[in-house]
RNA sequence: GGUGAGGUGGCUGAGUGGUCGAAAGCAGCGCUUUGCUAAAGCGCCGUACCCCCAAAAGGGUACCGAGGGUUCGAAUCCCUCCCUCACCGCCA
């Protein structure tokens, strides 16, 4: 959520930053405008009849006290009750409409993400490695289909589309990697571990920003009114919403593994063959609340710490920052790890590195206390580290021998118990 | 799910209709005194928003789990909900 103060002071700057994204937030912004002018001009009224309330109350009491009539004076008060309770109404009629209207208007790119329009326009940052030399490159489907990894019939089967059951040696590749992931980054990088709840509350989902907007995208537990998560940013950046933070718990770092789920709703049949896009996928995120002084530099290391993992696992990679126009909803800037697919011939991201800054720490109300003792709202970032599926295509398509055995890389020989997939 | 108890400021904890944003204690900050690694005295010490304003200062409103209601006036009375604890039931 966006500052309602940079709005009122700059609002120009502010409309000018959401253009690069690619559509005009211009009559939005003039209705929150609108809004809060509205809303500071009723509630002044209403204070001003509420002070007044207060005091002639009090001077009842008084009088009461002295056993004196207060007839006349209570007529008073009565008389503007009516007037008091239509400010209020209006009041918080404009404040509910500029809530809405701002849970609506994307984070501000800052001045240095790159102006463009979609993702043919990401400039790739650096590469790392080179694409593998085989002979017979596979797609992981034959792949897995013919060592028996994955059952995708099966999955449908009991789930449908878009669900895959891991069967076998498949099942605990999955399980290898979520172990060396985790492992890697607490004991490497310095990530406490968390393992939170799979469903949240709605307002775990505004907190992050997959809501309002992206309700579409969402599975919900209609009688509870509860959402499977479709990322572990959610619950884990919620973890300390509402919270003020002492300067010195600063900067925390969480890595979490959870399965994520998403409806996909419109992208099916979209180059989403195989495990690239599931309904429900299992990932390693990573998640920092800091300080606005040190968001930047947070991001560059998070971003670090994902590429790593691509590193020891010995994957080509490529890292794009994304462009003004592909840039999402909430973030202010973001780095894509792509890893390199054999079998498709195609970079696939295996990680998005953002950083929110405040937009996410200003829905969930999430604060720091300052050095001068001041409130001020956190930074939050988070990067996948990494999307498990599309790492594990990565791998065995990488891995694959000429006899249609998969060697893995060496990090993995004890999470998997063997040193390649035969 | 049932029954009971409870949710007050960073913490402990008073407060059952009026001068309570809220006693007291602890913690914290500042000053003073004595001195020695502590003690005593005094003062300050919640959050959000509105008005004013260059800013500071100042004035005001709201907030005692959340939301409604009663009343001239609610931390205090009534209703609904949430959460915590205890016991019971059910259950991986």
């Amino acid at each position: 959520m966006l500052d309602i103060r940079l709005l009122r002071e700059q609002p120009d700057f502010v409309k000018t930053r959401l253009q690069s994204r690619g559509a005009s937030f211009d009559a939005t912004v003039d209705e929150v405008l609108a809004c809060d002018s509205g809303r500071r001009a009723a509630e002044t009224r209403l204070q001003t009849l509420q002070a007044e309330r207060n005091k002639l109350s009090r001077e009842i009491g008084r009088l009461r006290a002295q056993k004196q009539d207060t007839a006349e004076i209570e007529a008073q008060v009565k008389s503007k009750a009516a007037e008091m309770q239509a400010l209020a109404e209006e009041s918080s009629a404009f404040e509910a409409r500029q809530r809405d209207l701002l849970l609506t208007l994307p984070n501000l790119p800052q001045s240095t993400v790159p102006e463009g329009r979609e993702a043919a326009d990401n400039p790739v940052v650096r590469v790392w490695g080179e694409k593998p030399a085989l002979e017979n490159p596979q797609d992981h489907l034959a792949i897995a289909g013919r060592l028996k990894l994955l059952d995708f019939d099966r999955g449908a089967k009991i789930s449908g589309s878009a669900f895959v059951c891991y069967t076998g040696q498949g099942a605990r590749l999955e399980r290898a990697l979520v172990n060396f992931l985790l492992d890697l980054h607490t004991r490497e990088h310095g990530y406490t571990e968390v393992l939170p709840p799979f469903v949240v509350k709605l307002e775990s989902l505004i907190g992050t920003a997959q809501l309002p907007k992206f309700a579409d995208q969402q599975y919900r537990c209609a009688d509870d009114d509860l959402y499977l998560i479709p990322t572990a940013e959610v619950p884990v950046t919620n973890l300390h919403r509402e919270e003020i933070l002492p300067l010195s718990a600063l900067p925390i770092k969480y890595a979490a593994y959870t399965p994520c789920f998403r409806r996909e709703a419109g992208s099916a049949g979209l180059g989403t063959r195989g495990l690239i896009r599931m309904h429900q996928f299992d990932k390693v995120e990573l998640v920092k609340v800091c300080t606005p002084e040190n968001s930047a530099a947070e991001l560059e290391s998070l971003t670090a710490d994902a590429e790593k993992v691509l590193q020891i696992l010995g994957l080509h990679y490529r890292v794009v920052e994304l462009c003004t126009g592909d840039l999402g909803f909430g973030s202010a800037r973001t780095y894509d790890i792509e890893v390199w697919s054999p079998g498709q011939q195609a970079y696939l991201e295996v990680s998005s590195c953002s950083n929110f800054e405040d937009f996410q720490a200003r829905r969930m109300n999430l604060r720091f206390k300052g050095e001068d003792g001041k409130n001020r709202f956190c930074h939050t970032l988070n990067g996948s580290g990494t999307a498990l599926a599309r790492l594990y295509v990565a791998l065995l398509e990488t891995g694959l021998q000429p006899d249609g055995t998969i060697v893995l890389p060496p990090a993995l020989h004890d999470y998997f118990g063997a040193t390649k997939i035969s």
